[in-house]
DNA sequence: TTGTATTTTAGAACTATTCTGACTTAAGAG
DNA sequence: CTCTTAAGTCAGAATAGTTCTAAAATACAA
């Protein structure tokens, strides 16, 4: 989670053959600066809180564009729900069931998973784990206790 | 796979407080004689293919009670769509990237992996492999050629 | 600078899903 | 069986998320 300089911003843009409008330069670095995977609409509020930067519509074709060369994916854990992710390595999400909570979890956290258990025919070359639980804030203080 | 009897899809119903209605158990015997995971919109037309049976309201009605009693729970792995599957039980998925092919991967397939890999503060009690890759049918024919 | 292909944008259009409200029906009680 | 009624069905309206349109603005190579 190093944090990229806006010049280093402008080169990765370049460097996949996009041009740098402000607009689409603001919903990259917004992405690159969170931990959490906003949707369309609270990118939309935030980039816009300080005075307009970016419409709905530019939002979406942002996201489109820095998905189609690679640097932003989507994460798709909530029915009727899409969030931006401008970490595109590969890695696992937790989601706690209780308050919605989304949270990246380390690919060296499962290892080995998808050696070779798969039916013959079937080639992976990417796989993901999404594990539901309960997070920290959602825990209630003794869990030995029975309810 | 054991195919179910009406009679047991009927008894699935109830015992789960649902009304036994004609479009109700479509829906639902649809669901379990398939290992696919069909969208509405695949739903409605091979319910109806042999005459009018049900509505795409009610269609969605009906995955709705479903879902609520837990018979019936959503695949979500693609962009804006969403499949039903009638198998709750905990499995994975498998996604063919080249012809959008969709299987599951039994449980047994990974075994352990949500140990204690997760940082403390996470409680899981439910988690999903989600592999990506490429099917029988979509496999040149000879996998060492370099194309 | 200038020229041009690309991008932005408001609003229209589209699509998946939910809602509305009148009609119908499953199924327990008598 | 028949009655009763809470629950279910359904066409069409409403809503929400996303894409399209086409006119104005702009990034950037020359």
């Amino acid at each position: 989670m190093t944090t990229l300089s806006a010049n280093e911003i402008v080169g990765r843009l370049k460097l996949h053959g996009l041009r740098v409008t402000p607009q689409r330069f603001a919903v990259y670095e917004n992405l690159l600066n969170r931990i959490d995977h906003p949707t369309v609409e609270q990118l939309l509020v935030e980039l816009n809180q300080a005075g307009p930067v970016s419409s709905q519509a530019t939002i979406y074709n942002s996201l489109q564009a820095l998905r189609e060369v690679g640097l932003v994916r989507q994460v798709l854990l909530e029915e009727g729900v899409v969030r931006y992710d401008a970490n595109v390595d590969p890695h696992h999400h937790f989601r706690c069931h209780s308050c919605g909570h989304i949270e990246d979890i380390p690919w060296e956290a499962f290892h080995e998973v998808v050696q070779s258990s798969l039916r013959p025919g079937l080639r992976p070359d990417r796989y993901e784990v999404t594990v539901m639980g309960t997070c920290d804030r959602c825990q209630p203080p003794e869990p030995q206790d029975a309810v």
